[in-house]
DNA sequence: ATTGAGACCTGTCGGC
DNA sequence: TGCCGACAGGTCTCAA
């Protein structure tokens, strides 16, 4: 997408978790697309003009290009809801069935004011987000871990199943006090370095697997494998499923404590 | 400050 | 084979 320009924005279904701004196609028609980014999960599209398309995927929103200079040549799904027509004929079709997904359209100057991408957390993947930066931001928190972790103001970008991966690589349990793996000044304790390292593995292992949206038959080590055999070898635990916050955690009782 | 429940909407899967 | 309920990868808001 990056120099090519936006011929046209064909709007099929303008709701999906939320209503498109009024002025959704008009803001980015006829610009040219200067960068292509990502902010936890949400992807972001600036235009020459000083706007940014914001697209989140939801639950079940996919992105696919199709070659074709006008938005109509693109097959038509029920589930198609934006197509985006390039000056390089190729059609970027966003597809969500479940509609959970979101699209938006702000200042690009704007985005750090944004309700929730302002308020994000560090990227895993960065430099900067380590057991020091977990420990802080852990620290003092009556809230379990698993809730820690899926907050993306503490760290921007995981997901129920990597969380409960991340957990079980860091032989940590999911019900513990977020506080407890930090001192009262703050400062990680050890299991705050393998918290955030384990995170940095798990997503980084995903990212080279292709990270498919088929997730089940993947290979995880707890997600999705209640009464299974814990896969840490030597351990022999059996994978639990209990209900947090309405989702499903797995883990295993043996080796994560 | 934190938890839980419910809402959004559709598809898929397992059980009967 | 067909129907029906349970459940699903994510936010967001409201009540307690």
């Amino acid at each position: 997408m990056v120099q090519a320009r936006i011929e046209s924005v064909l709007v099929r279904r303008p709701t999906l978790r939320t209503a498109f701004p009024p002025d959704f196609a008009a803001r980015l028609e006829g610009r040219t697309v200067t960068a292509v980014a990502r902010r936890a999960k949400y992807l972001l599209v600036s235009v020459a003009s000083g706007d940014t398309l914001v697209m989140h995927l939801g639950m079940s929103g996919s992105v696919r290009i199709e070659p074709g200079a006008d938005a109509g040549d693109s097959e038509a799904d029920p589930h198609d809801h934006v197509v985006f027509a390039l000056s390089n004929r190729r059609l970027v079709i966003f597809n969500d069935p479940r509609r959970f997904g979101l699209m938006d359209v702000v200042a690009t100057v704007d985005l750090g004011n944004h309700p929730t991408i302002g308020g994000l957390g560090p990227e895993p993947l960065s430099a900067e987000f380590d057991g020091y930066a977990l420990a802080r931001a852990c620290a003092g928190r009556k809230i379990t871990l698993k809730a820690a972790l899926m907050d993306q103001r503490i760290v921007a970008g995981l997901g129920n199943i990597y969380v409960s991966e991340a957990l079980h690589v860091a032989r940590l349990s999911p019900h513990r006090l977020a506080s407890t793996i930090a001192t009262p000044a703050g400062l990680p304790r050890a299991s705050a370095h393998r918290l955030a390292a384990a995170i940095k593995l798990v997503l980084e292992r995903a990212i080279a697997r292709g990270a498919s949206l088929t997730y089940r038959g993947s290979r995880f080590q707890v997600y999705d494998r209640e009464g299974a055999r814990c896969r840490r070898r030597g351990c022999g635990g059996i994978v639990r499923r209990r209900t947090q916050a309405g989702r499903s955690t797995f883990y295993c009782r043996e080796c994560q404590r």
